[in-house]
DNA sequence: TCTGCCGGGGC
DNA sequence: GCCCCGGCAGA
């Protein structure tokens, strides 16, 4: 059986509001989005009954909670799909990670967020990375960049097969959002007492002489939907100027085209597309080297990387900013390319969605054109994706200025539930959402276990993990049958 | 102990 | 073919 590419799981001009049991499914549509998008909420969610888990952001762009049983930390993201970059579990929370939140300062910030006061924060503070200040090796920009660039390449071809599955329901996603117990929440914002806020940086600041700049409130402001986001240089030079983020240079002639295997665990770089597809058409595809046509399903195989020479000559340290958009065309017709302010966060409890109104809330203003740039979870409630219910991962967004759509991505099966928030809507309606699969070959197969052996058990979560037993109505036929399941295989 | 799912059986 | 479930085996 091939393995399915992502499901469009939301495609809107005007927002939404998402729940999915997959945190990375929806980190990765907002990394990899170019269009302005205005995230009002973003929540983990359980079963009403799991106790939570302190949840941190980490200074990879992942999200990673402790459990308590042994103080180690787990990643609640996968690294390879987040970011491509395989993060080594620590034996505690990140050392460099510094409390942000301390004394009166955290106090109003709590405040701010509309949480309870009385439950007790994570024991250090997460901390969300400002991603283009941090320094990360050239391998590892590479691979982050590539693991956006796989998305983008599976959301080329799409083909609208079905209408939303008969899980599409909005009273699941209502329900879970309203029910869901405002958990320990970890952010990374310092504040003074005003209320304005600013970025800190990661624990990996590698580039001591960056600040943590301040962000006004007038600024801030220029991102709500009142202010269109894409017609303003001074709002980008001053988002800029504000996280300290260098004005995007043109590219220069020195950046070369690599091609990079994306097959798992490969990696190889090559300079040439016709020897890339040759080394995947013969290494991974098994197929003959002297036959040299191709049927094109290498092409899936491997993607293009910008690479800037003068790094390389300087041991691959760093590489120009690639958005995968440059080198794959975007699911969707994309009307400018637009330069990104990378993140602005504010507290902005009179855009709360409908939906959200029992929940910590924040706005928060995510755009980007950097594949490393996009993703800023403000307010967050944990549970462990170890804990028996499996785990929902809700957002709702807004976009200020209905062009093209914003596009959710998703595993097959992603979506549990949907409903729009429009700006300054109201009253929610139903989208039409159509089930988009996108047009992929086949994942590399994997080995075939000898007849009569049992199949070994898989990774994935199946559909009892994922929406447990209370809502097996959802689960994959296969799986309430008690057979291999279809929804998430291996 | 929990969970995925094979194998078998009822309809 | 659809559906259910006992029970095995891996985690």
């Amino acid at each position: 059986m091939g393995t399915q590419g992502p499901e469009l799981i939301s495609s809107s001009t005007t927002g939404g509001n998402l729940l999915c049991p997959f945190i990375e499914d929806i980190l990765l549509s907002l990394r990899t989005t170019s269009k302005p998008i205005i995230v009002l909420e973003m929540s983990l969610r359980g079963a009403a009954d799991q106790k939570p888990s302190p949840l941190y952001f980490n200074g990879q762009g992942l999200l990673e909670t402790a459990e308590p049983a042994n103080g180690r930390l787990r990643h609640l993201t996968d690294p390879l799909v987040l970011n491509g970059r395989k993060v080594e579990e620590r034996p505690g929370p990140p050392a460099a990670a510094p409390s942000l939140l301390e004394g009166s300062d955290k106090e109003a910030v709590l405040r701010l967020l509309g949480l309870d006061l009385e439950q007790s924060p994570p024991p250090q503070s997460a901390y969300i990375p400002v991603p283009r200040q941090r320094k990360l090796s050239g391998k590892a920009r590479i691979d982050e960049v590539m693991a956006a660039a796989v998305l983008t390449s599976l959301s080329t071809s799409p083909l609208v097969l079905a209408n939303p599955p008969s899980a599409f329901s909005p009273e699941p996603g209502c329900e879970a959002w309203k029910d869901g117990p405002a958990m320990s929440s970890s952010y990374s914002s310092s504040s003074n007492n005003s209320g304005d806020w600013s970025w800190d940086l990661p624990s990996d600041r590698s580039t001591p002489s960056t600040p943590s700049p301040p962000l006004p409130s007038d600024a801030a402001k220029s991102f709500l939907p009142a202010a269109p986001l894409d017609d303003s240089t001074e709002e980008t030079e001053a988002t800029h100027f504000l996280f300290g983020d260098p004005i995007p240079r043109k590219r220069k002639n020195s950046t070369k085209v690599m091609f990079k295997c994306l097959w798992k665990s490969c990696g190889k770089v090559l300079s040439s597309s016709s020897g890339m597809q040759k080394h995947i058409r013969i290494v991974h595809l098994g197929r003959k080297a002297d036959l040299d046509q191709s049927d094109g399903e290498e092409d899936f195989y491997y993607t293009e990387l910008d690479v800037n020479v003068d790094s390389l000559t300087d041991g691959l340290s760093s590489l120009t900013p690639v958005s995968p958009t440059s080198s794959v065309p975007p699911a969707f017709p994309v009307p400018e390319v637009q330069t990104a302010p990378p993140l602005l966060v504010k507290p902005e409890v009179s855009l709360v969605s409908p939906l959200s109104h029992s929940a910590p809330t924040n706005l928060c203003h995510v755009q980007t054109d950097h594949a490393y740039q996009a993703t800023a979870p403000v307010s967050i409630s944990a549970v462990s994706k170890t804990l028996p219910g499996g785990l929902g991962f809700s957002i709702s967004w807004q976009q200020p200025s209905p062009q093209a759509p914003v596009v959710f991505k998703g595993s097959p099966g992603c979506l549990t539930a949907i409903r729009p928030v429009g700006v300054g809507d109201k009253r929610p309606q139903i989208p039409h959402l159509p089930v988009i699969k996108p047009h992929v070959p086949a994942a590399p197969a994997a080995p075939k276990p000898a007849s009569g052996t049992r199949k070994p058990r898989g990774e994935a979560k199946k559909c009892r993990k994922v929406y447990g037993m209370e809502n097996r109505d959802m689960w994959c036929t296969a799986c309430r049958w008690k057979k291999a399941c279809q929804r998430f295989v291996d």
